[in-house]
Parts: structure tokens; sequence; C-alpha cells
DNA sequence: GAGGATCATCGTGAAAAGCGATTGTTCCAG
DNA sequence: CTGGAACAATCGCTTTTCACGATGATCCTC
């Protein structure tokens, strides 16, 4: 016997153990080679290698044409060379799966995201990678984090290490009942001492309201919720107007009640921003890029939308 | 993206893969290299060419002192990769077992050899080895085949391509009723038409039948049997005799009996060969390797008995 | 014994593995 | 804002390994 122990793991060479697995089905080292695209005596010495890392002969070689006979050694590493080589070519095909664009994917959003944008999205990413995992979550804490998130929307600016894409600029529109207002658009300033039903102040509620401010328009907010449909129905029931975003009205369909108009502020307030983060500096998996460029997409499409039905902030 | 398939499985190299389970684990490729005696600069390179087989970066490298962090591709790749070291592990684990005599022995034999032999052959590889698994089988058709054995005990040659160790020369004895014969040993020629019990004409039955011939003794075979204790009974009864090999007396303890008499034979016939078989030109494994000498010693022990009690063929 | 099939071995050129030293980033502390 | 520290990448360089083709050595068949 040479030596018992085997050098770490590092002197099996997957390699070696193809070419065993080549000859014991071949019978002969010629044919494995063949099989292999090798030649006959670079088998014969991959099989030495093997034999020197496991410390003894794995075939039994008879000489002439008779065919080579495993040894109860190379029965052992043949066995568990098998397995080896099934969990390497596994790995393998994971990998083509996750550059195919399988794999899983979370993605963090908020309300107006997770109606108008969203579904797009998934349903996009959903049809180009049957195979793929995609993840949501919707929590809007005080300070959204990106935590493990591959992505997440948000509509203000996120400290730590994070870089963005923004995908849209989503102007605010005043939603009063029908009749409090009159006209396409509405001075700002007749919202001074308006009654308002209004979001908390997350996101970028506080930014609207001091851009408010710094117009000169102090409105009474009567009523905050995170609940878009329960704003409206304050609205309509002559609580006082709201002030959302264009995404929001959107979302609530609201310009289709009969009961409900939108009209635009005069001057515009600065819109929102609606943006894609992810933490910086880190590799996409090639989900997350194409994610990234589907949300893109849908977003400028809903900028075009936008720019037919408003004038938007430059007129 | 470069190409999207991976070179079979053999551009894969587990020293690369616990290079890099190494780097996720002491979060620098320094430290890495380290752990694993290899300088940085290699260290890096083993990466670099992992990532060369897999088509993408595994790791983002910040720069600086921040620790590097895997991708998601490299988390794909550590998630097999670190299932392919533990089976690379465990192979080499199975080879250290195997070497130090663990694994499975597959022994054909018959039956004195079955009583007397095997069981201490046995008793000393177990206690040697405990984690072996020993298989045996006793089948004893018209031509004994070595088939998938590792081992095979028989009295007679065996075709094919097969080596042999004697074990013992097993003489052959007369059993019979007490008062029968008068005298230590019987001269062969009293047994010329007496009545016989006998094996049926396997392994060396119908060479000792000839030797019989050849020296004019014919006795008259009333029955055949297998089984010695059948056999025996027969004798006790007053059937007649029977000439049975040492080691199936030795079995039967037919010496302790007060109604049999054991006889040695003048002139001798020549004894038969208990011998251990194998496939020719095979490397054994250890365990048959340390069965054969366990074989060799404890067939010794049994001919020195042998030599205590009988003068043999010389005398 | 000649011929065929098989594996081992030898010598060679190309590829790579590993190393030491250097360079280029990035971050942090003064 | 400027060193210094920590880190990975890169560059030559040497040594080892890889794969090849050609040549032996061995065994079986005819």
């Amino acid at each position: 016997m040479t030596e018992g122990t085997l050098g770490p793991v590092s002197d099996l060479e997957l390699r070696h153990l193809a070419a065993m697995a080549a000859v014991v089905e071949e019978g002969s080292f010629g044919r494995a080679a063949a099989r292999l695209g090798y030649t006959q005596s670079t088998v014969s010495q991959q099989i030495a290698a093997l034999e020197r890392s496991v410390g003894g002969p794995v075939f039994d070689r008879p000489g002439g044409p008779r065919a080579v006979r495993i040894t109860p050694l190379g029965a052992v590493v043949l066995e568990h060379g098998r397995e080896l080589l099934a969990k390497a070519a596994a790995l393998a095909e994971a990998v083509d799966r996750f550059r195919a664009g399988d794999g899983r994917i979370d993605i963090g959003t908020f309300q107006s995201v997770s109606t108008v944008i969203l579904p797009v999205v998934v349903r996009r990413l959903r049809d180009e990678h049957p195979g793929c995992d995609i993840r949501l979550s919707e929590e809007e804490p005080e300070a959204p984090r990106i935590g493990d998130l591959d992505l997440l929307f948000y509509d203000g600016p996120l400290d730590g290490d994070v870089e963005h894409v923004k995908l849209l600029d989503d102007p605010y529109l005043l939603v009063a009942r029908r009749g409090t207002f009159s006209g396409r658009s509405v001075p700002l300033d007749r919202l001074d001492g308006a009654p308002l039903v209004a979001w908390p102040s997350t996101c970028d509620q506080p930014r609207m309201e001091e851009a408010f401010a710094r117009a000169g328009a102090n409105p009474k907010i009567v009523f905050r919720t995170a609940g878009n449909e329960t704003l409206l129905s304050m609205v309509r029931a002559g609580m006082g107007s709201a002030v959302l975003p264009w995404l929001a009205v959107h979302a609530a369909d609201a310009r289709s009640d009969d009961r409900l108009r939108v009209h635009e502020l005069r001057p515009a307030v600065p819109p929102r921003e609606i943006c894609l983060h992810w933490r910086a500096g880190r590799t996409h998996s090639p989900l997350a890029a194409r994610a990234i460029e589907i949300a893109v997409e849908v977003a400028a499409g809903l900028a075009d939308e936008l720019a037919l039905t408003y004038s938007g902030p430059a007129s």
C-alpha cells in the first residue's frame, strides 16, 4: 500500500472520473478516448493519474484484446464518481437555466405601482421566463429598506448604497367633487384653506405638501388615509378634495366616475418621481436586468399615455 | 453575454469551487488563499477561471476593505458547488474506508468448509473489520461457477480463468459401525464388495471412487446423500460404512460417537485438496486479500491438528 | 509463430498553475 | 485633501501538467 490518505479533494479531477466512466462503458481505453475526443495515450495517463489520486489501480488490464475490468477499488470510485459527474452536470444545467433567465427575483413595491405598472411587468416577465420565481412584497414602513430585495419601486430617494433609474414623472392632479371647481385647470391658490383629504405623510407626500406651502397654498387636511378608495369616497361625499398623483388617479379609475372631476393644478406642483432602485455595485441576475428593461418600457408607455391626456408641467 | 453554453462538465474544476467556497466563508480572496495554502493572486486567478467556466462573474468586488459579495449567478454556482465538494469528500472517505478494509466480499463455500473453516475466518475478519459486509453462498450445482464471487472454496479443479491456493490436504477416512473393522487402519481391499454409503458424485467424489477402483476395491454403494448426518445415521444403523474426508468427519464430530469408529485406509487414498479460488488476474480488495491470508492460517492450524491425529499419507 | 488488438511509456511542444512583485481601487483617518 | 491601509487585478517568470504521436510490451487468435 502506498499512503493511506488521499490529498484533500483537490487531487480529484472530474475529467479523470469522466474518462473512467467512459472506459467502463466502452470496455477499452482506446474507444473511450475516441468517444471523449482524446488520444488513447491521454486516457491511459488520465486513468494513471486517477489511480495515483485514489492510491490504487481501478482497472485490471488483462492485456491483449480482452476488455479491461474494474477492480473493487474502481467500483467504489466509479459509484461515487458517477454521482459526482451527475452533480456537475446538474450545476452546468442550473447555470444555463440561470443564464437563460430562470431563477428567483424579489421585488418591493407600493400601492400605485402594484396596481398600474407591476402587473404588466410581471406578466411580460412570466411570459418570457415561464420557470421564473417572482416574489413581490408591499411593505411600507417609515423608512423603506431595500434589504434582500433585488429591485424596489419607490417614489423618493433612498438612503444606503443604492442605484436607481427614474421610470416616470408622476404629476399631481386635483380630484374634486364635480361642481366644486370649474375649468380644466385650477389655480393652486384656490386650494388655500380648502378642505383636503390626503395620504399620510409617507413617501413623497411631505415634499408635495411643502411645495403647496411654498406656493402660499395651505389647505386644510381633514382626513388622512393610505386607502385610495376611501379617499375618493370621502371626495364623493363632499368631505373635501384630494391631490393625488396621476398614477393613483389612473389606478382608481377616478376619471370615469361621474361624481368626480379631475383637474390639473396651475402652476403644477413638481411631480413625484417613480424610481426603481437596487443595491449599488451589485451584478444583476438576467431576470432582474430584464425586469428593469421591461419596467422602463412600461413606464415609457404610461408617460406617453399621460402626455396625451394632460399638458404636463411644461405648458 | 458571452456564450450560452458551458463546455461539457470538464471545464469545471473542484479546486476552483473549493476556492470559491473559501472566499465566501472568509469574505476576502487573501484570507481564503491563506486558508487554502495559496497566494492571493492564485485565488484571484482561480476565481477568474471559474467565472470563465460559468460565463459570468460570481463575485462583486466592491474594492477596498469591504468584503466581496456573491452575485446571483455565484449563488447558483455555490449552492451546487458545495454539494459537489461534499460528494467529492464522500468519495475520498469511501476510498479511505475501502483501503482500510471495509466493504463487501462475496464468498462461495461448501459443506465441510462452511462448518469447520469458514466460521473462524469470518469471525476473525469481522473482528478486524467491523464495518465489512461478508456474504456467503453455499450453492453446489453440477459445475460450480465462480460467477461474481470474490472467493470460492472448492475441493476440485475449476475451469475458467481461475487462480487458487491449496489450503489443506484432506485425507479420506473410513467411518464404520464399531466392531465392523478392527485395528487403527483398514486395508483398502477389505472394502471390495463391502456396503458403503456415500456422497453423490459431485466435487471430489468421482475422483475418490476412481482411486478405489484403481486399487481393485469396488465397494457396493447402497445409498447416496449429501447430508453428512444422514450418512452417519445410516452407518450407525448398520446400512454400511462411509469413506469421508477428515474435514467432514471432524465437522460431524464422528469420533466422539461411541457407536462409530474412524479408521485410516491402507494404502491411503490420495486426499482431496481444499482450495480457495478467485478469478485470475483480478486485483483483490484489501478485505479479500486478508480473507485469503486468514484462510491459509486457519487451514494450516487444521493441518497441524490433523497431523497430530493421523499419520497422513506419507507414513 | 505471425498478426492484430490492446495498454504503457517516452519525448516533445503547448498550455496552465502557481508565485512574487507591482499596479490600481476604494475607503478611512488624520 | 492627502497618506495609508486593505484589497483585488495584472504582469513576468518558473515549474508542472496536458495532450499528442510514435514506439514498446503483452496477450490472444489463427
